[in-house]
DNA sequence: ATTAAATGTTTTAATATTAAACTATTCAAT
DNA sequence: ATTGAATAGTTTAATATTAAAACATTTAAT
């Protein structure tokens, strides 16, 4: 008789689904990780690039709803970056509980190095990915996405 | 004079991309672990799944490598599921360096319930997106999930 | 047989994150 | 005007993770 195999139920495609989209946001944002400088983490590069997509000002309870972290780890995050000098937290001239928090000088320009740095990795990948087959993964995971972030206001 | 806005040049779209993909990794994962029985955290689900899919013993060090964490981390995620009586732990016979890891039949039991526990969540996702376009997706995904771990190991 | 290098695992110290407690301020209802 | 509720932010304690050190065992070279 022959020697039993562990058992492989094929697994559901959705499961599959975002169990690559796990194992890609992970590889992914550890590659990019180790290409940015000044010992900047994901989460206080994308603080800073948020000031150059969206606003030039914001409150840290902003920021937080924006990346959907706690305000905990907000304060945290800014902390950070404000003893690096790339952020400014002041008091809010109209509301004595909110900050206001603003990109310094030196924080764009550490922004402008973080995307020079990645460049390459972006270069090698768009070799292997032509942009029209991105650009159409693309949409389809917009969709994903902003279905996933509407589902979870309810 | 009208007011400058806040300049929003055009992103690349990987950077847009590997972005999405970040963000569905995120809320997907949050959504998936809230609904995980017995306290169980992603990381030790992920483990508990791995023995019904693969193999049904490893070493810690075979597993850290499948999950890409390093040993110490799952040191850590074995020892929770040990202290659960999900997984079994013991020296190997042929080794004094290595150990011996397999599901229990409590782990086996906790599994099942894991995925029936998700089951109305992948249910409601598969209304608005169906299978086949989920399947051509995946498609791109696992071409540039391989990339990116061939690319890691260079 | 001895010993240096490699391997497998755990431990330690540091960091990022969360949930919950806490403080301060503003808003809304009376 | 007072006060109870809501809001904004920080702090604290706990957990998961990493990098590095430590430890034990095995392998390889001589």
């Amino acid at each position: 008789m022959p020697k039993k195999t562990p058992q492989k139920p094929t697994e559901s495609p959705l499961f599959v689904y975002f169990n690559e989209i796990g194992i890609i946001a992970q590889l992914s944002s550890a590659l990019f990780e180790q290409s940015l400088p000044q010992g900047l983490n994901n989460s206080q590069f994308t603080v800073l690039n948020w000031f150059s997509r969206v606003d030039n000002e914001a409150t840290p309870g902003r920021l937080a709803k924006a990346f959907q972290v706690t305000a905990g780890a907000m304060t945290n995050t800014l902390k950070k970056l404000d003893a690096k000098g790339l952020v400014k937290i002041e008091p809010d001239a109209l509301s004595g509980r909110k900050k206001r928090v603003t990109i310094t000088e030196k924080g764009k320009q550490v922004r402008e190095q973080a995307i020079a740095a990645a460049a390459p990795l972006f270069q090698e990948f768009a070799e292997h990915f032509p942009e029209e087959n991105i650009v159409r993964q693309l949409d389809d995971l917009q969709k994903v996405r902003e279905y996933l972030d509407q589902r979870r206001y309810r």
